[in-house]
DNA sequence: GTAGAATATGAGCGATGACTCGCATTTGGT
DNA sequence: ACCAAATGCGAGTCATCGCTCATATTCTAC
């Protein structure tokens, strides 16, 4: 079974009018995500909420994967632009400096739009082009452990992966549970107390 | 609106020929949704899969979501039994002994059915009766918080709550991360040094 | 101003899925 | 042996969903 021949795969870019129809239906998707859920988020829904006909949606997207996938994808890029920045600005900082802004980040980059987090993390099966959720962890794995190696001196352990796996991982789990699931115990004195300790943690272990 | 007064909300326990039912509802839905996935897993497949009629199906299931949550239910019993023996086993150990054994724990438990811990994870959408998905993740880390206050002179922590959900959500994270996602570098050496560091990581932040 | 390309529209098709209901079969008690 | 309750059956209903296509509108360039 060849690809459908007679209508091109749907795609093009925009001209203008059309770049406001794509933002309307991935911003549309969001909302609808955020508020609904993700089992609500039908094509027609979508389209509908958009302000925009279901024929138009499917000249832009070639399906409802793919809408979900560019709300993904713009969340990452927001989130990573935080991510990206902090491990820049802490890059020549000591250890336990930058380990603090790290962890403050983090719970910071799960603020950003926690309710859509959530969705995204809960209610979206991860099927198909949709499998990579959690690649972009990859990508905080990597530049964390970045740092480690450019600080070698100051860290104290055998294994420089294992070391940046076991911190990102649990630097990442804490603040998504303490955001997701505690935003309501999570006072600002309970903030502080949650980066102090988790920092503790963190470096107590490294060095 | 009030409930359907017609059709009692069915449920029934069973008197032997339907316990079997029942039995092989289940399992047929654990298998589809390991082999095939959440989103194959219809009704009626999973009564076919079962051998079953989809009338027998709705005779002791109100819907999907229950078939799933039953399942969901069957993996978490097996889970929480380890974790439960594990910590009782461990109730009078020293604190180092007793991290390193949860470590250990925290990753066979997660090895038990990994393919279907995987699907329940990332394909369930976490809805309706499913919400609770990580709920169980609370028993586990009240046991922890109990064996730290049985063990308070061990453990230098000035909030013995955060303390707890610090560490059980890391270990959880480690475990869960290593095992579904770096299960082909999980050789026996490199659990072994995962457990080590893990350990590491816990007992040096405790004291 | 006009042609043709780009963009937008939405009724409706085909597929699928959750679920019902009237009826058949089995079981256990007597 | 018999019957009432329990259990099992599955064709069929109804709703929804993803998606198409023939047509209409708007834009751009000349």
């Amino acid at each position: 079974m060849a690809r459908s021949p007679l209508t091109e795969p749907r795609k093009h870019a925009a001209q203008k009018r059309s770049r406001a129809t794509v933002d309307a239906l991935i911003e549309a998707t969001a909302r609808i995500l955020v508020t609904e859920g993700f089992e609500k988020a039908s094509t027609n829904r979508i389209a509908e909420t958009a302000g925009v006909s279901i024929g138009s949606l499917y000249q832009y997207f070639p399906g409802k994967e793919a809408l979900v996938a560019a709300v993904i994808d713009r969340h990452h890029q927001e989130v990573m632009q935080v991510v990206r920045t902090a491990l820049a600005e802490v890059a020549s900082q000591p250890l336990e400096k930058a380990v603090r802004k790290l962890v403050a980040v983090a719970i910071e980059a799960h603020r950003i739009d926690p309710k859509l987090h959530r969705v995204l993390t809960e209610q979206i099966p991860r099927t198909g082009r949709l499998e990579n959720v959690e690649a972009f962890n990859r990508e905080a794995l990597a530049l964390f452990r970045n740092y480690l190696e450019q600080h070698r001196d100051e860290v104290r352990v055998a294994d420089l992966d294992l070391a940046a796996f076991l911190c990102a991982t649990a630097i990442e789990a804490v603040a998504h549970t303490a955001v997701l699931y505690r935003s309501d115990e999570l006072t600002d004195a309970a903030f502080a107390a949650l980066v102090d300790e988790a920092t503790r943690l963190v470096v107590g272990y490294l060095k």
